[in-house]
RNA sequence: GGGGGUAUAGCUCAGCUGGGAGAGCAUCUGCCUUACAAGCAGAGGGUCAUAGGUUCGAGCCCUAUUGUCCCCACCA
């Protein structure tokens, strides 16, 4: 029984309800089902700290059109949400909350800290999966996961062990790069490079045997109380005599040397270097191949340690005035030079980093990157689109060791235990361990992983992994992973190498790249700027199947798009007239028993509507299956505004105020047609097209679970697509000809239409009356009018008598214009003909194409020509 | 220094394996034609960055140049 539509489109009346509906009767979830093909995706899971923005509302607008799209072609569709447990981000946060209270880390210790953690967690967690739901996301919500629960915490301690009895997790004292503000170590990928003013602090070391100097220059020379060498490049002839000898390190008065190392660059500077290892990456290196000693000289929250005693406990930067200070009055400063270069901040806080020699946990990545180029080579897993394979390539190609460790507690806590009698080490997947050599009882390490360790392991901890589970044997490998380019490193990279090494699959067929939500001015949203849109508060006004259209028109995979609120009510309009179209269908059907299926007998237009529908599906399907769903949505709003809404409606005005079985038929495949788009349109728009559809007459629950629509070789009529393209061409050439010549819509007319096809013409007279001002229609092959208004398509040519309207002299001269643009369009397409190469060359279906438009502009000449003679 | 994206209508962007350039918004004209003024009908507006090349044919492929954006590396 049909209900009522509201008159106006109302989003905020019917999402939440329809949202509840859908997650109460479980079409949400996805079972095994040997009978149904898998699909899956895994949800990226959001940071639990997270707010939704716009990016999270593009990723997962995509994935579920992808989902939902697969779920009503009949696969067994898995949407598996969660979220992550984002140690650096969440420990910051609580860490700050207990600051508040004056409480630290230390007064609460280990246990108490966690327990709070978990409670933040549980308070605050579940805000951006409700957000998520707005959007309309139709996740398995049964299956949601957390990437620090049980599950997760088994897989990651199998993958630590593995790793670390292959040799490939190992512990390492290695210079790394510290957040003096996190106080903890975070991999190169956290490490954010800004460009800074900065100096150039040109500084003298003194020979030790009096017979000189050497200088160089610096940006940090607080590090100079850790200098162990100073460098030059072997090839440069200035110091050459200089290497081997020992230089005394003003302020500290350490004898170093001075060593030859290809490192150094001649040109640039003095070509001299000095050689920090404790606190550069670069002069960490070189310290390794000369074997020089590794000074640190600060503390974790980057202060000088007590070994300076006159610097001791000063900060980084106090310690540089000083030290600079110090320098200048022992008359080892040269000069003081600005300079502006780039320095690594944390990502998280924006601290400056300080690269620091510590003892931490790595992964050995180059024999894991290498089956994942492999993966992506051979194909096994493909990049959409493509190019984005490039940048993969170019990171696992040039990859450095990982860096898991970190100096937090939220967080998996490395499976490894020392014996702290006699050093040993022990890697195990038991909560606790007992020393093998001395049996006492181990302690364990007591940092936790990388966030991106465990997430990693995404696509398979959640089905299960390691036990071979039903679900792990039926959704994996999964089928496409969505996520935005600047991901690539961080989390696609990491899937794809522990995918592959755990599992000897790679974790997804197709990675699906999108690009950046940018506000309208193209900039970056960010917290700082105070540019951000928030998703919530766009849905509240324009609805979320707004939101989503907005997101997906026009973005192209890859590309990153505007946001604007132009954008947002062009899409809350197209709504609108969908809806309104709706209401127009139950303005002609509610008091009728329409059957919504197609009547056997179809008049031209109808056949013209399911045709023009049926090529729909299959392009729309087509762009779905190739992941372009920005054509997909815009072929689908074109036919809904144009074919559906501009033409099929009007033209069937006429027959829906008659009655009988041309009225009962015209209802039933508006019915029919309206019922098909609302599924076609469903994966992009799905609370509306829900929300129509159950107010139609329907069959079956709700149309998220209702068959995608097929492509039918019974409803392809090319016959009647072909005559309706000639009536409304003709019709547009008229609307266009009285637009030009200012008749008013009132002011009707007669009109003449002289046609080769005068059936055709016939049949559609009746369209004229309505959609071109006709008073009366007539049809013939020919006609002798003298002082009408001419039209000419390339099918007809049309007579309006308007004697007062008609300007002999313009008249004239228009058809004139016309005919020039006649001769010069067959002049292109006799060009082809003529030519020997493209006859040979191109393929029959163009050539064929080329003729009929010759023919086709040969008749329109001779129209043009026969009135003009008519004129004279 | 290395890698990559992008350049199409006034603006925001599509353009699938090469076959005479499209949409939305904006502009202009005329319409309250009983689904919709969040609408209808019509119009104007583009040497597809530049220069070469491949091809019967190039917005699309190749080369170079220019503008612009991003990522990586980090010369102390």
């Amino acid at each position: 029984m049909a209900k009522e539509l509201a008159k106006a489109y109302n989003p905020g009346e019917f999402e939440d309800r329809i949202y509840k509906f859908w997650e109460n009767s479980g079409c949400f979830h996805a079972e095994i089902d040997k009978n149904k093909k898998p699909y899956t995706i895994m949800m990226p899971p959001p940071n639990i700290t997270g707010q939704l923005h716009m990016g999270h509302a593009l990723d997962n607008t995509l994935q579920d059109i992808l989902i939902r799209f697969k779920r009503m072609q009949g696969y067994s569709a898995l949407w598996l949400p969660g979220t992550d447990h984002a140690s650096i981000a969440t420990e910051a946060k609580i860490v700050e909350a207990m600051r508040k209270e004056g409480i630290s880390k230390e007064d609460i210790g280990r246990d108490g800290f966690l327990k709070r953690a978990w409670a933040w967690k549980a308070e605050y967690g579940g805000r951006i999966v409700k957000q998520l739901r707005k959007i309309g996301s139709s996740a398995d919500w049964e299956r949601e996961r957390f990437t620090m629960d049980e599950g997760c915490n088994k897989a990651v301690k199998n993958v630590f062990v593995r790793l670390y009895d292959k040799g490939l997790i190992y512990r390492g004292e290695r210079i790394i790069n510290w957040c003096p503000k996190c106080l903890t170590s975070i991999s190169d990928a956290e490490v954010e490079y800004e460009e800074q003013a900065g100096h150039f602090w040109h500084l003298r070391y003194p020979l030790k045997d009096g017979t000189g100097y050497i200088n160089l220059a610096t940006t940090r020379p607080e590090t100079l109380l850790g200098d162990t060498a100073v460098a030059v490049n072997p090839n440069d002839e200035r110091y050459k005599d200089m290497v081997g000898k020992t230089l005394i390190l003003p302020i500290v008065h350490r004898e170093i040397p001075i060593v030859a190392d290809e490192y150094v660059e001649m040109d640039f500077g003095t070509g001299v270097v000095k050689i920090t290892p404790a606190h550069d990456p670069n002069d960490f290196e070189v310290g390794l191949r000369h074997n020089l000693p590794v000074i640190n000289v600060m503390t974790d929250d980057a202060k000088i340690t007590d070994d300076y005693p006159q610097y001791a406990g000063m900060d980084r930067y106090e310690a540089r005035k000083a030290i600079v200070k110090d320098l200048e009055a022992e008359g080892a400063l040269v000069k003081i030079e600005d300079y502006s270069h780039n320095v690594g901040t944390c990502y998280r806080c924006a601290t400056t980093v300080e690269p620091r020699v510590s003892k931490q946990w790595f992964v050995k990545m180059k024999p894991l990157a290498q089956p994942a180029i492999d993966a992506v080579k051979n194909g096994e897993t493909q990049f959409v689109p493509s190019h984005f394979e490039k940048t993969y390539f170019h990171w696992l190609e040039n990859i450095r060791d990982w860096c898991i460790s970190r100096q937090l507690w939220w967080g998996h806590q490395i499976p490894a235990f020392y014996c702290d009698d006699c050093g040993e080490t022990v890697v195990t997947k038991e909560n606790e361990a007992v020393c093998p050599k001395c049996g006492k009882k181990m302690r364990q390490d007591p940092d936790t992983l990388d966030t991106w360790f465990s997430s990693a392991l995404w696509p398979f901890s959640t089905l299960g992994w390691p036990d071979n589970t039903p679900e792990m044997e039926y959704f994996y490998p999964t089928s496409v992973l969505v996520t935005g380019y600047d991901i690539i490193p961080f989390w696609v990279m990491r899937m794809m190498f522990s995918g592959i090494e755990h599992t000897g699959k790679a974790p997804f067929d197709t990675v699906l790249i999108h690009g950046l939500v940018r506000d309208s001015l193209g900039r970056k949203m960010s917290k700082s700027l105070g540019n951000g849109i928030d998703p919530l508060e766009v849905i509240n006004q324009f609805g979320a199947d707004a939101l989503r259209l907005t997101l997906v028109t026009g973005n192209a995979p890859g590309n990153d798009m505007r946001y604007s609120e132009e954008k947002m009510t062009a899409s809350r309009n197209f709504a609108n007239k969908l809806w309104n179209a709706a209401r127009f269908i139950h303005m002609n059907i509610d008091d009728h028993e329409v059957k919504n299926e197609l009547p056997g007998e179809l008049t031209a237009e109808d056949k013209w509507i399911v045709s023009t529908l049926n090529t729909v599906i299959k392009e729309v399907t087509d762009n779905l299956e190739k992941f372009e769903l920005g054509i997909a949505v815009q072929k689908l709003y074109d036919f809904i505004w144009d074919c559906l809404c501009d033409w099929y409606i009007e033209l069937t005005k006429a027959r829906l105020q008659s009655e009988g079985k041309s009225a009962r038929n015209a209802r039933q495949v508006l019915l029919w047609v309206m019922t098909e788009t609302l599924k076609l349109l469903h994966p992009f728009m799905p609370f509306i097209t829900e929300e129509i559809w159950q107010s139609l007459p329907h069959d079956g629950e709700t149309i998220m679970l209702q068959k995608y629509p097929e492509y039918s070789e019974a409803n392809h009529y090319p016959e009647a697509a072909k005559q309706m393209s000639m009536i409304m061409d003709a019709i547009k050439a008229v609307r266009n000809r009285r637009a030009e010549m200012n008749v008013p819509p009132s002011k009707k007319a007669n009109i003449y239409i002289a046609a080769g096809d005068t059936e055709t013409f016939e049949n559609g007279s009746k369209f004229f009356i309505r959609l071109a001002g006709a008073s009366e229609v007539h049809v013939a092959e020919s006609f002798a009018i003298e002082g009408a208004v001419t039209v000419v398509t390339a099918d007809a040519k049309l007579y309006i008598p308007m004697d007062e309207l008609v300007d002999r002299e313009a008249e004239l001269k228009r058809l004139e214009k016309e005919l020039d643009t006649a001769r010069k369009d067959l002049t292109f397409q006799e060009k082809k003909l003529n030519n020997q190469g493209f006859m040979a060359k191109a393929p029959e279906k163009v050539v064929a194409e080329v003729r009929a438009n010759a023919a086709k502009f040969t008749e329109k000449i001779a129209m043009i020509e026969a009135a003009i003679a008519a004129l004279k």
